[in-house]
DNA sequence: CGATATTAATTAGCCGGCTAATTAATATTA
DNA sequence: TAATATTAATTAGCCGGCTAATTAATATCG
């Protein structure tokens, strides 16, 4: 049974789709950030309202969901645990009673370093291997890839 | 401020790392996933279950979870309702009361040609624009990124 | 054969992420 | 100016996925 790449005779043919293992791919990569971070008391998505921070303190809570292509509730709690870990603060927004504005705290910042290492060797231990071309290719692949299935967000 | 791959100015650095694009990239692939599976009644994740039992129907709790390379709490839970949808069915192993198989129901089987489009769908989707040789490319380079990530994984 | 160790799966509760409904505040319209 | 529409965020509860503890059954050892 052979299709683009052979699989194994037995293999249901649905593993043929790149996006299935594209698939088994991201488990994979979250299960290793996820070990990573939880060293530094993060779960997984928690870092990605930090890393949006440090870019742009002072962030609302509409802009972190949309940022972040997650909705809002989800950004609700995550907040609620960040700011029970006192890594973030909210502060309300005098124009407006409805809104507030997430500040890092000095603990938030202090992260920054911790989480760039974190994300540095999940670079290398996935990327192990792969000459300077390849990683090239392969960042330019994922970027289309990534366009194509959320064409809202905005390329980076 | 400049990487590799240029960066707009105030971007923060870690979005350097392809393994956090790729993460962006997992976000939305899942979501684009769920959201075909959610027309056929389905999770992200259930589907997986089924593919497992599609291609080698009564597998047992503890196999599913190593092919899933999911802890076994996870498949007892997606069990639970995959067999409360009528999908499935748990049948007891006369040699040893502790475990179980997992058998497809008509109904689960009757899901696999629209599962399959699902994938197939994403597929063309996410690869949109890719020339053959892209999408060899791409593949190839995600079996390597999964391997360097889950080196215990069997490779397909 | 009984005690102990190991195994298979479950339970409890955490997390991110979602949908649907709700609440409070602001903007718009008549 | 009051009524209505819209907005910003929250709440409730679902899902997959995890860790830690527990339960029940089997295998091993003395």
């Amino acid at each position: 049974m052979l299709g683009n790449g052979a699989t194994s005779v037995g293999v249901h043919p649905i593993r043929e789709n790149t996006s299935f293992v594209l698939a088994k791919v991201c488990k994979a990569h979250r299960a290793y950030v996820g070990g990573l971070l939880a060293g530094h008391g993060l779960h997984v998505g928690q870092e990605m309202v930090l890393v949006e921070l440090w870019q742009d303190d002072g962030l609302r809570g509409g802009e972190l969901a949309a940022r972040l292509r997650v909705e809002p509730p989800t950004v609700t709690k995550m907040l609620r645990r960040l700011e029970g870990c006192g890594l973030v603060e909210r502060r309300q927004v005098p124009t407006d009673a409805r809104s507030f504005r997430v500040h890092l705290t000095e603990k938030g910042r202090a992260l920054e370093e911790q989480v760039v290492r974190c994300w540095a060797q999940t670079e290398e231990t996935a990327l192990a291997g792969l000459s300077a071309g390849e990683r090239q290719t392969f960042r330019e692949l994922l970027i289309r890839v990534r366009s194509n299935l959320d064409p809202e967000f905005e390329a980076e």
